[in-house]
Parts: C-alpha cells; sequence; structure tokens
DNA sequence: GTAACCTAATTACTTTATGTAAGTAAGTTT
DNA sequence: AAACTTACTTACATAAAGTAATTAGGTTAC
C-alpha cells in the first residue's frame, strides 16, 4: 500500500486508549485497588453505564481484574494487573507534557 | 470534593489525545511535514471528513501547523508545531507497550 | 417487618460523534 | 472541452456516548 504504514499493534494500542474514560480509570487505578462507586465519584463525569462497560473491555483485554469479596455486604474490588501497570510510563508522559504545553 | 480528583490540565490532554485519529495523525506528522492527500493515505480507514476536523482542531490546539504553498498547482503542507513534537514520548511509549504487551 | 438506603449494575431512550458517499472549487493535463 | 487532481464541504446513515429510571441483591432505621 505505501511506505508509511503503522504497525498493528500500535494501532491497537492507540485505539484502546484513545476511547473516552479508559485513560483516566487506569489513571485512577495507578493509586491502588478500586470499588465501582469509589471510581464512578473519582471521574466526576462518567455515567454508571459506561464505566460498567469500560471496566468490561479492560477486563477482556487483560488490563483490569474484577475481584469479588464475599463479605457482608459483598465487596468488588477493580484492580490493575501487570499489563495495566505497564500503561503508568504513557500516563506519566501525558502529565509532563501537560504540564508543559498546557 | 474528594481527595483523588484528577489535575484538568491532565485531564484536557487526556481528552484531546482520546479523540479518534488524533494520535494517529501525530505520529504520521512525526515522520515530517505532509500533504493532506498522503495523510489519507498514510491512514487507511479515515475519512476526509474527519481528517479535515481534525486537523482543524489541531491547529486551534497549536500542534499542527497549515501552510500554503502558492505554487502551481497550490500546495498545503500539514506539520507539527514545538507542542506537537513534544507529543513524540507519549507515542514512543505507547509503541512500548504495545511491543511488549500486545 | 416494611420503608428507605446502598452497591453494582442493566435497560430504554436521547444526543452527539463518526462513517459513507457525493459534491464543489480551483486549477492541470490530454 | 472533457477528464483528472487536491483539498475540502455537505447531506445523510449508523454507531457511540450521555441521561435517567429500574433492578437485584442485601442493610439499616423505625
Amino acid at each position: 500500500m505505501n511506505e508509511t504504514a503503522i504497525c498493528p499493534r500500535f494501532e491497537k494500542a492507540v485505539g484502546m486508549l484513545s476511547k473516552r474514560w479508559v485513560s483516566l480509570i487506569v489513571f485512577q487505578l495507578l493509586n491502588g485497588p478500586s470499588r465501582f462507586c469509589a471510581l464512578e465519584d473519582s471521574l466526576p463525569n462518567i455515567s454508571g453505564r459506561l464505566l460498567s462497560e469500560r471496566l468490561k473491555e479492560l477486563e477482556q483485554e487483560g488490563i483490569v481484574r474484577r475481584e469479588v469479596y464475599p463479605e457482608m455486604p459483598v465487596r468488588i474490588e477493580y484492580s490493575l494487573t501487570d499489563k495495566g501497570r505497564a500503561l503508568a510510563p504513557i500516563l506519566a508522559e501525558i502529565g509532563t507534557w501537560s504540564s508543559n504545553w498546557l
């Protein structure tokens, strides 16, 4: 096709990170495991509908882990896998850029 | 509100980079200035409509520069500003992550 | 014990974003 | 002058995201 074609893995990564809320959800989970409603509160304008959808997608990608603690009442915690924590340098670079240029 | 509120500049940066095509357009322009149709060809599934829209938005953000060369025929080139080139480390980290984890 | 409350969703509906395809304007080549 | 090229724009269809109400477990307050 053309000489400057983009690597499909890079393209996939960009596709994932370009989905709305994904970066911010990962950013919050870098602080440690979190419950659904805590994430909802820390991302002020996300709807429960999308938070639920995104967490499910991120779980399928192996970036987020969902754990159910059968306490009374039940507690469900979301946390990052190794693959998810490995996204930290990307978010750190976004932080650097934003403080230098925005 | 809550202790884990997100920095608004960081949030803005994430918002920009989360818009579809933005990262890939910047990635292509890191190779050097490019014309509209060359960008269109290097991003196989983008429509002219959105490429035009995104370039206009990126120009307004000061990330992309549009230059008209009044040759015969006229040539219009898009390139990155310093602010745009400063995004390179973010894209490099995405590349690293994607080759390690995808 | 029942009314109100909490968490983690799901469903129905509206609005916005994106995709597709055709059209336009200025100019070039055949 | 008919066909082609570049850099768009416009009109319309489809997909994604936002909003709000509802549900299913269970808890606490009275």
